[in-house]
DNA sequence: TGACACGAAATTGTATACAATATTGCTTGA
DNA sequence: TCAAGCAATATTGTATACAATTTCGTGTCA
């Protein structure tokens, strides 16, 4: 197909990145183990180099270390550093809900409406309706993904792809803690997305950044009972 | 030099990524240039490959934007997520203070002193005094650059690969929206990371996050102060 | 004149080949 | 038996060659 601007080409070898990354959080490739580039090469069919770019991808995301000329190996899982993870989230997101609502507002109130916008509006939408019909069908397994989609999605629509990209950094970090475990809140966590949403298309940005502060907070405590044990003490929410 | 597992050749082509980096961020590339393989690696003598990992390498820290077989661009310096790039630096500022701070107390009453520590906090103790000089020889120009190395070095002093991973991310962008103008806030910004140090040094995690929070939130000011003008109203600090 | 199609040039994506380095295992000596 | 040195191997770093795709200029037709 030549000559076609429209559709971008979904990033050739970035997929292999994402497959790799997959391999990492799932507990495929634990951490220590040694990743060469031929294997992977040979595993996914490819040359060296898309893989080779793959793994400086992940490398620079935390999830391999390397040295030069001495390979590359899984890193260790960062479970010492998960409090302040949550801690940062939930600042970032937070900030990251204010903007979405601002930029909501701006959205109804300037005559045009944005393409992109509408899009990942939209996007947003499919994503919260699915939540709920996996919650109505008891599939909770389904929520973990419809989680951070929902979350990148907000980050999307904030229309910052600095926060973005930071947001995405820490969510794939704090995947990787959850590990194959997880099971996010259920029900209650899914049903705050809602309501911040809501806050959002109203561009209450204050109410929008509240909520979302508080969401995530819950995550984290629900994080730290069940790795560090009940009663684990946290900072208040600020 | 063969064997030899000491010194860690410091990262080939990462170099040209950081050459590249400030090339962009000094303005030599400006915004929507054009930056071609070929073009870079001829300009830096070598072959097209450490000079495309580089490109993804600057795609993935949000400095160019690429489109596949289509190239890379400097990417848009993003001034209007400024002040949510300072809020959040806040609060990630302020969680690694007080990480810092904690492992540092774990430093002296625990029995073996940690190596690496004692090397980061050395070059720390060297970053100040010379920051000092500058002061004295009213040599301000040597500050911006003093001063990212000190936070980036408290945050090595927090051993979270993680939180400074974040920390070079946003502090980068910082760094690229002050463009060439910067003179910091001069003296007395420089004068609180003594203070800063002297709380970690402490073990006082309360008072060290405190006080980062409140130098970054200082240094917001400052930049939206001079590019917003003076009156420009910011969020209280937390 | 303007728009559209087509092709040449430029650029990126991938594969292969070679150079540089680290790792591993063996040999040697005390 | 163990440590140290050396060579063989494996792996990464880089260069070059080719394929795939986009972009830009040119010509044609309405």
């Amino acid at each position: 197909m030549q000559h076609s601007h429209d559709n971008p080409e979904p990033a050739l070898n970035q997929s292999v990145q994402d497959e790799i990354r997959q391999d990492i959080i799932l507990g495929v490739l634990p951490s220590g183990s040694r990743v060469t580039e031929s294997a992977l090469a040979k595993k996914y069919g490819m040359s060296r180099v898309p893989v080779r770019e793959a793994l400086r991808g992940l490398e620079m995301e935390g999830f391999v270390v390397s040295r030069p000329y001495a390979g590359s190996t899984v890193a260790a899982i960062p479970v010492d550093e998960a409090d302040d993870l949550f801690a940062v989230r939930e600042s970032l997101e937070s900030v990251i809900a204010r903007r979405s609502a601002r930029r909501a507002a701006a959205q109804f109130t300037a005559g045009q409406p944005d393409d992109g916008w509408w899009k990942t509006r939209k996007e947003i939408a499919g994503i919260l309706q699915s939540g709920d019909a996996a919650v109505a069908a008891d599939e909770q397994e389904l929520l973990p993904d419809l989680n951070i989609r929902f979350h990148l999605a907000i980050a999307e629509l904030s229309a910052s792809t600095s926060l973005g990209a930071l947001l995405r950094q820490i969510a794939r970090k704090i995947e990787w803690l959850y590990a194959t475990d997880v099971s996010s809140r259920g029900k209650h966590s899914w049903a705050e997305h809602w309501a911040i949403m809501a806050a959002i298309d109203a561009g209450n940005a204050d109410l929008a950044g509240e909520l979302m502060c508080s969401h995530v907070h819950q995550s984290w405590v629900g994080y730290a009972s069940r790795f560090h044990g009940v009663g684990a003490e946290l900072p208040a929410r600020k």
